[in-house]
DNA sequence: GCCAACGTTGGC
DNA sequence: GCCAACGTTGGC
C-alpha cells in the first residue's frame, strides 16, 4: 500500500468534479519521473489531492488508484493538447492510472498548514520550484495530513 | 503579473 | 555529452 500526492488545478478538474463523476483517467502527465510513478503506483493505493495554481492551494481530499497504468490515449489523438506526434502506438510513451473518489476531508488542508507542520517539511510539494504532478506520500507523512484534514 | 526553479530541446 | 535558450509551473 502506497501513498501518492497528485496535483491538479480546480479550474481545469476539482477535486469536487471527481467527486461528481466518480472517477477519472488521469491523462496528460507529461514529465517521465511523474510517469514512472503512475507505473509503480497499485490498484487500492491512497491518494491526496491537491489543488495548485489556485486561491487556496492544498489538499482537498482523498481518491483512491483504480486502475493500473495503462497508455494515455491522448498522445494519440491529434486534436489533444497532449499530442505526441513522437509516440508510437506499439510503444506508447506516455501512460495514466484512474483514480476514483474515495473522501472528503472535513478540513481543506492549506499549503501554509502543510509548511507549518514540522512533520512534513521533507515532502516533495514543499521543494521549491517542484513541478512534479504526482509525487510519493509516506505513510507517516500520510497519517500527520489525515489528522490535520479530520 | 512577476519570477524562481527546473525539465526539455537542440546546436555544437 | 555539454550547456544555453526556452517553455512551463505555481506560489505569491
Amino acid at each position: 500500500m502506497q501513498y501518492w500526492l497528485m496535483k491538479s488545478e480546480p479550474d481545469e478538474f476539482s477535486f469536487a468534479d471527481l467527486e461528481r463523476k466518480g472517477r477519472e483517467p488521469w491523462t496528460g502527465v507529461r514529465n517521465y519521473q511523474a510517469r514512472n510513478f503512475m507505473r509503480a503506483a497499485q490498484v487500492g493505493d491512497t491518494v491526496l489531492f491537491y489543488h495548485s495554481n489556485c486561491d487556496a492551494p492544498g489538499i482537498a481530499g482523498l481518491a483512491t488508484v483504480s486502475k493500473l497504468a495503462f497508455p494515455d490515449p491522448t498522445q494519440f489523438d491529434p486534436k489533444s493538447d497532449y499530442f505526441d506526434p513522437k509516440s508510437q502506438r506499439d510503444e506508447p510513451r506516455w501512460h495514466c492510472i484512474e483514480v476514483s473518489f474515495y473522501k472528503k476531508f472535513k478540513k481543506h488542508v492549506g499549503l501554509e498548514t502543510l509548511k507549518a507542520t514540522p512533520g512534513l517539511k521533507s515532502m516533495l510539494i514543499m521543494r521549491p520550484g517542484n513541478r512534479l504532478s504526482v509525487t510519493p506520500v509516506t505513510a507517516a507523512e500520510f497519517k500527520q495530513i489525515q489528522k490535520l484534514g479530520n
